[in-house]
DNA sequence: CGCTCATTTGAGGAACTTCAAGGTCAGTGG
DNA sequence: CCACTGACCTTGAAGTTCCTCAAATGAGCG
């Protein structure tokens, strides 16, 4: 189960439901890149915010997201692409300490907030000529990028699976990323995550179902807090 | 090796029916990071190959990809995964010019070649330290990752798609990154493509027909020569 | 309470898979 | 030159999984 644990790291270590003011998010996104105080400087003079954005506003749109990237300090955003025939995916959840919108102005998708959610705003180009110049920053970004390759990479696998076993292994994966607490507190829609699964609502919500007739998880209240209660057995589902 | 030439025109830009001695393959390896010569040494050192592998060779295998970063010289690499019901995903396909293993280590993917293949290898711990001195390596990096990560989301976006909207994207997008030549041939072969697809051969071929009904390609003369009457066409099947 | 939105459940249909057979092609040996 | 072989691709018919459409239930909020 080597791949179990690549998510319980991201790479900032911090709650993010307790982050909230701006000193605290700007301190912590500096400290990401080291103790350098001229670096500090120059970073700061490319960031903006934290900007509130509430749930289902569009942050980015298509070539919007060329002059930006962001960071997640609390909430949840997520990447998404509607094509004509009206079908929506969503490519990638992005949770407090990661960076959106690196390398999304590619396939100009569209940045979203899933819920409500902060973000700081750093000018690309400055932070790409950053990167051109100074190794500390090339190497947080390589290693960004190289933790959003890996999810990626996971989520074409998921996609290769039956339905349960998709429902299964993301509330598995949520839950570590979310920093395994007792409950797991579903942030976004049952939409969202069907779209994220490639899945229509039905599925997911039968899914779900029958997840709880197994006993590995139940609804604690209501379907969007969830008791993990045989972990492992979430992962073995096929 | 005559069956080797279609692979002749990857994204970068060296035309690979040319390389076939260490000291070309290095050479062009070494461009990518510039021109300064220490660098080029350093980087020397921790290179070994070209290695040959044919097809179907298993290049590297879980804990192994930890010690090396593979460029590939000549052929088609494959980085895959077989789950425990015997199915296997392939993750992504590496033409000439392309890193490989630079993150699979984390999913415990194996590394394969899916036709006769060239590779350099390159010591990953040693590259990993050159990259956190040397910015103009990191960059490389960054851009490497970045590109597969581009990759990986539209390989996401795909999987959403119905399996004829999936062939034609596949055959379109290889025609384009083998360098769009009058045929594509195809280098690997359709189970392959079928299990990077998510769909049966059955299914692959069967929408491979529909697309030929359809007079968007046609079989030259077998079905590995793929003749793309319509190009544009292609991109707009759904 | 009564509204709205989100989730769940059910029945029928479409898309893809499975299983099984047939066809094509390149290489091999008679 | 031809038949034989094995790997690979194609085609057909039956079976599953998931989707679509429709309705019911539940949760949140004024």
């Amino acid at each position: 189960m080597a791949n179990l644990d690549f998510y319980s790291t991201p790479f900032v270590d911090f709650n993010y439901t307790k982050i909230f003011g701006t000193a605290d998010t700007v301190a912590h996104f500096a400290r990401v890149f080291g103790e350098d105080a001229p670096l500090q400087g120059t970073l700061s003079a490319l960031q903006r915010g934290p900007v509130r954005f509430y749930r289902d506003n569009v942050i980015a749109l298509d070539e919007d997201v060329v002059d930006y990237v962001m960071f997640v300090v609390s909430g949840v955003v997520r990447s998404c692409k509607i094509c004509k025939n009206g079908n929506r995916s969503i490519v990638s959840f992005y949770l407090p300490g990661d960076f959106v919108g690196w390398v999304d102005a590619k396939l100009a998708l569209s940045i979203e907030a899933a819920t409500d959610t902060e973000l700081l705003f750093i000018k690309r180009i400055g932070l790409v000529s950053l990167a051109a110049q100074n190794v500390r920053v090339a190497n947080v970004l390589l290693t960004a990028t190289t933790n959003e390759l890996a999810r990626a990479q996971e989520h074409v696998l998921l996609m290769n699976k039956s339905a349960k076993c998709r429902a299964a292994t993301f509330l598995s994966d949520l839950w570590v990323r979310l920093g395994k607490a007792q409950y797991l507190d579903v942030p976004m829609s049952h939409q969202d995550i069907a779209d994220y699964l490639g899945l229509t609502i039905e599925t997911l919500s039968r899914s779900i179902t029958d997840l709880e007739r197994a006993g590995l998880i139940a609804r604690v209240p209501s379907a969007r807090r969830l008791l993990l209660q045989n972990h492992f057995g979430l992962r073995r589902v096929n």
